[in-house]
Order: structure tokens, then sequence, then C-alpha cells
DNA sequence: AGTATTGTATTTTTT
DNA sequence: ATACAATACT
């Protein structure tokens, strides 16, 4: 957290309060001399450059707004723009005005936006960021009310599960049959849901083999003794807290004068609350969002709240943003005619100026490997800039893939043929093994008492302090009532252990109370004290009890070197061998430089429990590979979306879970994949595919059904070597396609035979080298059950069933699967 | 106490 | 296939 003059609401008890008076101090501070001159001098210039629909949004500051902002309508700017209106026509000022996103990225980009539109660099805005951030500079205000200390920590998901396994233990519960990961997901499910453990209702008794509430409000009883939270709890406790106390509600609700929230489709019931709560005053809240792109409904997230927004604020005024800046027409029709599949959307009708540009590529392939080889090469071309297409650069190119397990295969490609890539998601900086044991050394010196972080590192690097070690500590610590690094002290001084362990042990407690010493500089006498820590209002956690300290004498980043090296921590990563050994190391030394924009260790820690992300980039450029969930909000000239087969997109888990709901939200999925693409977007599947080290075949996706056909062309895949595959036919090869096209009751594949019949009226068309050699398929509607087959990857097999096109075929080697019949051939016509 | 081996699960992910 | 975790060895 930048420390951010806050000026704060009056607020009950809590040793924040700051009369009334000083918000007029801010005034000057944060930029209202500036919203009467500038009004005057320019005519919101910041107005200009809006489409009417956008002018709209903008400019209805009063009262509810729904903004409906298609893909690519310029929602952002119109957001920011909302939020210069609003302190330019001198409405609002900065800490006035509460806007909240989901993700750091966004907020810290809207932050960035508004003061560029400014035009000057305003230190306000201190309510505007994530849920999450927000929730929690509210909840140390009022920690008391939830029963906190306001120095509570925040558990990241690992100590969350540790915590969760030792009440399992403690409860007898076999943690085999009920994992914790388990319990964590259904506690985080009832979260999102606003249900503290006695209103989780009766509904969900049988839970988590009906120990789930039991479970629950043991959870909730251990954090409020550890002084911690989780991230559920952020939000929940917060809005607990307005429902128990009106008059806390009430203070917040006349100082937040604007509510803007973006994503607002994403939002769940617990989030949904707390906004209702906070604008149930002056109702001055505009949330934007666009229910076609709804993609987080497995996490909570309920599409429900923005279909019902004009029921719960009635007067709403709502705007369509549908100019679309982004994607040509031809991407854009294609993106309608998919989530056109979907019931009960609020509707919106994307439209361009953009000139119609090159139809969405559509292409199958045999394998996912063939997939990947295809789109590296096309990558290539695509960077020469060959067939008429404009010169990309890798960074105008990503591939959006479904699952992450689908990287792999593209990283294998790019790696062989040495194409720079980069995954964006994946795990981040601060969830790596040795960040978090780090920080968890960092925890212990800023607050000794956090019990998780001590277990975390007891032992790392080895001690000599096993199981009956750690037992010994904790049963130490349990009698005398203190926190574990006290019981460990305890039990070393009482030689309840002993030997190389307890001398270890004793060192790591000594070392800890030094580093913390150390920390907090030296202890200065009355009269003394130095130029007074006039401290920080946002960051009251560290300073509770701790006043008259001087200045350390080594900085911060000093100390977490001392620390990681005393403690033995780097020698561990020095004196290992693996491969990521020097990695690990170069992860450290990094975040030691993280620390460097913090003024100290708190604060970093403070910081880390909330962003955990860390953007390094690596100059040059790189194709992008992402998921599609990691994509929203992103845009790229040209797309590669591969995988798109029924069963892996739309995924089968998600249509077995949650039905047609599921369904619509993998077809919102396949939207917002599609609008991503600005120029170029290239669909593709492949015909088989290696799934937990099993080949399976597929179908293409019913999605590609959904393809408007005007606004597809179907490519032909690059043969795959004269007569090597076969198959290669039953994908490529004008002429051959079309006989088959007549034949064609047995290519009952929904998505197959419109691709077919749009093959056959539009010949190939990318005529690539062609190395295509057409081997046309004979006799392939003529298999009969029992029939001795021979398919490609699986070798010889017998057909033992018979289902529309598929076939299922017990082979010799590999077992009973399902393959499609285009892919199978009669024992006697094997076409090599 | 630390390592080897076996077993098991395997969408999507923010905070 | 493969990673990761929990039990089984040394």
């Amino acid at each position: 957290m930048n420390k951010c003059r806050t000026a704060l609401p009056t607020a009950g008890p809590s040793r924040y309060f700051r009369p009334m008076s000083s918000f007029d101090d801010m005034d000057a501070f944060e930029g209202a001399s500036l919203s009467a001159r500038a009004m005057a001098a320019r005519p919101a210039p910041y107005l200009d450059d809006l489409n009417p629909a956008q002018r709209e949004a903008v400019l209805q500051m009063d009262g509810p707004v729904l903004m409906l902002a298609g893909a690519g309508t310029g929602k952002t700017k119109a957001l920011t723009a909302r939020i210069v209106h609003l302190l330019m026509s001198g409405n609002a000022r900065a800490n006035e005005i509460l806007a909240v996103t989901f993700t750091n990225k966004a907020a810290r980009e809207m932050k960035e936006r508004v003061g560029r539109m400014l035009g000057q660099q305003i230190e306000g805005m201190p309510w505007l960021g994530t849920f999450h951030a927000i929730c929690v500079k509210l909840l140390r205000r009022h920690a008391e009310l939830a029963g906190l200390k306001s120095n509570f920590t925040i558990l990241d998901t690992d100590d969350q599960i540790r915590l969760l396994k030792q009440l399992l233990s403690l409860n007898n519960i076999d943690e085999k049959r009920w994992p914790a990961r388990q319990l964590a997901s259904l506690i985080d499910h009832w979260k999102n849901r606003a249900w503290t453990p006695s209103k989780v209702p009766a509904s969900e008794a049988g839970a988590f083999n009906h120990r789930g509430t039991e479970l629950y409000e043991q959870y909730q009883a251990r954090l409020r003794e550890l002084n911690a939270c989780d991230f559920g709890d952020l939000l929940l406790h917060v809005v607990t807290i307005f429902q128990a106390h009106p008059d806390v509600l009430a203070q917040y609700q006349r100082w937040f004068r604007y509510i803007l929230v973006d994503e607002y489709q994403d939002t769940n019931v617990a989030q949904y609350l707390w906004l209702r709560l906070l604008a149930g005053g002056h109702k001055n809240i505009c949330c934007v969002g666009d229910d076609d792109q709804s993609i987080y409904g497995w996490r909570g997230a309920e599409v429900g709240n923005i279909l019902r927004f004009e029921k719960d604020f009635p007067g709403a005024h709502v705007v369509r943003l549908e100019q679309n800046y982004r994607s040509t027409p031809h991407i854009l029709a294609a993106a309608s005619g998919v989530i056109r599949g979907n019931e009960g959307r609020l509707g919106k009708e994307l439209w361009t100026q953009a000139e119609e540009g090159e139809k969405v590529r559509l292409i199958g392939h045999w394998d996912g490997e063939e997939e990947a080889r295809w789109i590296g090469e096309e990558i290539e071309s695509l960077q020469k800039g060959t067939r008429g297409l404009r010169q990309y650069s890798l960074d105008d190119i990503a591939i959006l893939v479904r699952a992450s397990h689908q990287m792999r295969a593209f990283e294998d490609r790019f790696l062989t043929i040495g194409l720079p890539y980069r995954v964006i998601g994946g795990p981040r900086f601060y969830e790596r093994m040795e960040i978090r044991d780090a920080m968890a050394y960092f925890r212990l010196v800023v607050s000794p008492d956090d019990d998780l972080a001590f277990e975390r590192i007891v032992n790392t690097p080895k001690r000599g302090l096993g199981d009956k070690a750690q037992q010994t500590i904790q049963a130490t610590a349990r009698e005398f009532g203190v926190s574990l690094i006290e019981g460990a002290r305890i039990a070393v001084e009482e030689e309840r252990l002993r030997g190389k362990g307890a001398g270890q042990l004793r060192m790591l407690c000594e070392n800890l109370a030094r580093w913390r010493e150390t920390m907090l500089g030296p202890v200065l006498r009355p009269g003394e004290a130095e130029d007074s820590a006039d401290v920080i209002d946002d960051e009251p956690a560290f300073l509770v009890g701790e006043t008259r300290r001087g200045t350390p004498e080594l900085s911060h980043m000093e100390l977490a070197e001392v620390i990681l090296d005393e403690s033995g921590y780097t020698a561990m990563w020095q004196n290992d061998k693996t491969p990521e050994a020097p990695g690990r190391l170069e992860n450290l030394k990094e975040l030691v430089k993280a620390l460097e924009q913090f003024e100290n260790l708190q604060g970093f820690l403070e910081h880390v429990a909330l962003i955990m992300d860390n953007e390094s980039e690596e100059a040059g450029a790189k194709v992008s590979i992402m998921t599609l969930h990691a994509a929203k909000g992103l845009e790229f000239p040209c797309v590669f979306l591969p995988g798109w087969e029924d069963g892996l997109f739309p995924s089968q888990r998600s249509m077995d879970e949650s039905g047609l709901k599921g369904l619509e939200e993998e077809r919102r999925l396949a939207y917002v994949g599609i609008t991503r693409a600005e120029e170029l977007c290239t669909i593709s599947f492949a015909g088989n595919r290696r799934v937990f080290g099993q080949w399976q075949s597929a179908l293409p996706s019913r999605f590609i059904d959904e393809l408007p056909e005007a606004h597809v062309e179907v490519l032909t895949p690059p043969g795959l070597y004269g007569g090597g595959y076969g198959a290669a036919a039953a994908y490529g090869g004008g002429s051959g396609l079309e006989t088959r096209a007549a034949e064609a009751n047995v290519y009952n594949s929904p998505g197959w035979k419109r691709l077919q019949e749009r093959s056959s009226q539009r010949p190939v068309s990318q005529p690539r080298e062609s190395r295509n050699t057409v081997i046309d398929l004979q006799a392939v509607s003529a298999f009969e059950m029992g029939q001795r087959v021979f398919h490609q990857k699986f070798g010889y097999g017998e057909i033992t069933g018979i289902e529309g096109d598929k076939l299922e075929i017990a082979f010799e080697k590999s077992g009973v699967k399902k393959v499609v019949a285009r892919f199978v051939h009669a024992e006697d016509d094997v076409p090599f």
C-alpha cells in the first residue's frame, strides 16, 4: 500500500478518528482547487472524445446507473471519465468516491488513467481499489467489531489449508476422505454468499459429511484466536459489521457520495450486499459490466446481480455501450453468433466502423501436437507478413486456451522451434515456495504471534526438528497459553527438548528476537523521541504499542538480507543441487529488491497479502499464452483459439456439474475469447488429444456450429507428409471433401457437418506450400459391428458399438475407446 | 529424521 | 503423462 494520506470518515471508538475539520484540509490538498479553475478554463475536454452513449454514462451522475459495456466498447474510458467528471464538476472530492474493481491491475490502470485525464498527479482516490483492499482498510478501522485487533494478519490459501488440516485431525476426521481443500472451498463458497456459520442455511447441513457448519464455526473461532482473516472474511466481516452497526454504516453511506463498480457481472453475493448497503442512502451507484462476459460463476459470481440491477435499483438509468473500437465486423459477427445461443441476456448488439478485415479462420487438425505445430508455423509467417496480411510482432499475438494443461503443447513446440513466448497467469511470484518461506520469516519478525508462519519455517532449513519436536513445542505453547515461538523458547529453557534440535531451536528463537529488536530500533529515553513519527494513518497495525523508537541502524532491506542469511535460508538453497535452486536464489534477490519500494517490512507484508502479483517482464517480443479467463480485459491484434473440441471446450466437467448454466458460461468464455481479437482470429480443434496420458478422440466443439458461416473461412491444414497420415485427407483437400460430403450421413457431428458444407462451397483458400496429399477415404460409412479396423494412434481393434459417427472400438493395445469413424479404417484399407 | 516409493487426481483463479 | 502428496523404508 502506498501511503495515501487518507481522510477518514469518523468511525466509532476507533483510534483513527479524525475530526471533521480535517477533511477540509484534505480538500486543498486533493484537488478541489483544481475543479473550479479547470471547469472555467476548459469546458470538460475529457468529454470530447466520448461517444454519445459513453457521454450519457458519464453525465448521468446522480442515481443508479447501469453501464452495459460490451467487449471493447471503451468501458474503462467511460468509467475514468466519469470519475474525472465527478471531481471536475465539484460534485465530489477525490476521497468521497468509492471505486471498486476486482483486480489490482484494473485498480492500478484506473488510477493511472484518472491521473492522466486530470492532467496532474492526484495523490488522492484513497478509495479506489479492489473489494478486498478497501475492505482491509475498513476492517482495520473497525476490527474490534468483528472480534479482531486492528493489526490482524491476512492468511493466504496455504495457511488456510494448514489450519484446516489441524482442525480436521483435531476432530478425528480422515483427511483422505474429506480433504482440507474441499472444506476450504466449501467455507469459501459460504463466505461468498455472506453466510456466517449461524447463517448457513439448513439445506447445506449435509455438507462435508454433516460436519461442515460445525467445522466452519471452529475455523472462525480459530481465526479469531490467531487474530487472522482469510480473504473471504475481509468482505464478510465488513458486511456483518455494516448489518449489525447501522451507525457505522450510515457514516460510510454519507461519506461515499458516489460509488462506481467495475466488472459488476463478477460480483458475488457478499460483494453485492456490501454495495447495496453502502449505496443504500443516496443510491448514487454506477455499475459497469457485461452479462455476456460473466465467466466466474464457478467461484461465486452471480450473473443474477447484473440481470437484476433494475429491480434492485428502481429507476436506474441503463446505458448500453455498443460501439466497439476493437475488432473487425467479421470477428464481432462471429462472437455475436456464438453468444446468441444464451438465454436471458440483457442484450447488446456490438457494431463497429472498422473495415471488414479477415474472416474468422477455422481449421481442424489431426492431433494436439499437429495443432501446436501449425500454429507455430502460422505465427512465424505472421511475423514475416506473408499472404497479404500485415506483419505482426510477437507481442501482437496471443494463444488462448480453455485449461492450463493445454499450454504445454505450445510451450514444447515453441521451445523446439525457438519461438519466444510468455505464459500469463500461472503460479505467481509470491506463491513460490522460497518466497513464502522468506515471507514467513519476515512475518514472524513483525508479528511474533504468527503461529502459522512459525510452523512454516521451524524446520526450514532443516534444524533437526521433526514431528516429535514440533509436537512438544505445540504442547508447551498450549500449556502456557502462549504463541509457538514463546512455547519453543520455554521448551528449550525447560529442556523438554534436547540435543541438536534444541540448540538449533534456541538459536532460531534468539535470532528472531534479535531481528525484531533490530527492526524496532533503539528504545529512546523520553524526550529524546525523534521527529515525531506522526504516523501513517493507513498502516496502524505495526505501531500498536511501539512508540518512542529511534531509527534502526539497518534499513529494512539490509535487515531482510540479514534474516535470510543468519537463518541459514540462503545457504540452504546455495547448497541445493537441484536445477531450480539458482532460480530460487534469484527470486529471493528479487524479493529483497522489491522491498525497496516500501518503508518497512510491515508495509511490504500488507502489500503482498493483497497484491500478490509481480510483473517482472523481460524485454523482447513474445507470443502470449494464457487461459481464456486470464485473457479477459486484454486484447490482441491476432488471437489463436485452439482446442475447440466438445468435452474440452465446452468443458465436460462444467456441463456435468452445472448443466445448461455451465454450458452458457462456457459459451460466454467462447465469446470472451473471440472478442479479444482485433484483426485476426483463428479457431482450431484437434481430432485426437492425449488426456491424462491416454489418447482420446473428440468432436469439434458445438460452438463451432454456432459460428455464423458468412464470417468464417475454413482453412485446410498443410497436410501431413504424403502417404504418412491418411487422416489428413479427412480434413483437407477440396475435391476429396466434396465427394465425401455427398455421403455425409456418417458425418453427424454437428460442428463437423457444417464445416464440411462450408468447405464445399468455398474451396480451400490457403494453399500454403501444397504438401497436402489427398487420399480418398473409402467406405467410411460401411463399418459394422465386430469388424476389425485400424486406427492411426491406437492400432488394430474390433468395433464393439456404433453411435452415429462415433465408433466404440476395443483396441488390441489400448483398450476400449470411442473414436470418430473418420479416423478409422477398414483393416484392408490402411492408408499407408 | 530424512528420503524413496507408491498412490491418486487432473478446469477455470482473484484476493 | 505427470505432478504432488502421503505412506513406507532406511
